[in-house]
DNA sequence: TTTTATTTTCAATAATTTTTGAAAGTTTAA
DNA sequence: TTAAACTTTCAAAAATTATTGAAAATAAAA
């Protein structure tokens, strides 16, 4: 396979593989281009490179840059603005995993809360159901909470030697 | 908050979390509605209280059934199917997580390693980013995979308790 | 200043995904 | 058998989400 190939093949892969995590398609595209670029790119090269439009370039590289999975570089002596993406997965992991507990998990916490408060007939089925189910899935959350501020913090050899080791 | 109000935003919740992952939203909110449900559910229970079309509800029950997030019950003397969630949190997240890893991680493999073929100028500054992009995505899907097939078979309170503590 | 280069915004449009509902299919019971 | 109860399918419609492109805003250079 040809390098062009394989990169058009990788950069399609990776916008597919956004997607079904409920990421723009465009926004993972953005992101392999720049992973698979030895410099990085303006955004009149992310334009030309994937075909689109200088706005939906302009918006994704901005969520890109909001998800910390971007970052802009000047070029002294150049007007324009290039950027980068971070191409040591496994900080791009956890940086994904930090965004998503803060903009996920934290407001599901609250609505947990919320609605565990929910008055009613201790001896209605309904109720019993609904409090327990809720319980249930708080304890679950509260555990993979902490597993994951662990995770954010560790380091990857520890994480998969060491911690891999242990899980035997 | 009454029962009905907190099972109403439950629900609402629980759909927007699932299409946050790329889980339609109707698939999750049927999903929470079985959750919270002491007795299994027939399709028309599903229509009335979310209402869906039945065309709808059809679907994405046999959707949740294919994710093994569901099952469907007989009872005896009812010609009618009817429909439980699994509520064990623990078993829920396993069941996705293999699911996920035969769904997407398979066929990223086989995507990796076809494009890892790739031809080229071993001076190309081009050819020698993407390799070592491509190579350190492959490490890691590698290592996640390995994790993962773990963590499947893991025990709920091992998981929590004893991986935990390891991790201090 | 004013001009020029570059980035951002956003209403209109396009593309995609989801939902509906009626018809076809299936299964059980009479 | 036939009829009734229920499930599945799928083309059309609706809803949602993404994209465009031109105008407005911003920043640097002249």
């Amino acid at each position: 396979m040809q390098l062009d190939q394989a990169k058009e093949k990788f950069i399609q892969t990776w916008g597919t593989l956004g997607s079904n995590w409920g990421i723009n398609r465009t926004m993972a595209q953005v992101h392999a281009l720049l992973l698979v670029s030895p410099e990085p790119l303006s955004a009149e090269d992310i334009m030309e490179q994937l075909t689109i439009s200088r706005g939906n370039a302009n918006m994704n590289i901005r969520a890109l840059i909001d998800w910390g999975l971007v970052y802009k570089e000047l070029k002294s002596g150049e007007r324009r603005e290039f950027f980068s993406a971070e191409k040591d997965m496994w900080k791009v992991f956890k940086q994904i995993a930090k965004e998503r507990r803060k903009r996920e998990l934290e407001p599901i916490f609250k609505v947990l809360n919320d609605i565990s408060q929910v008055e009613g007939d201790p001896k209605d089925p309904n109720y019993q159901a609904f409090v327990q189910s809720i319980g249930g899935i708080q304890k679950f959350a509260g555990q993979a909470d902490d597993f994951l501020s662990k995770v954010i913090k560790a380091d990857e050899h520890w994480f998969f030697n060491t911690l891999l080791r242990f899980m035997k």
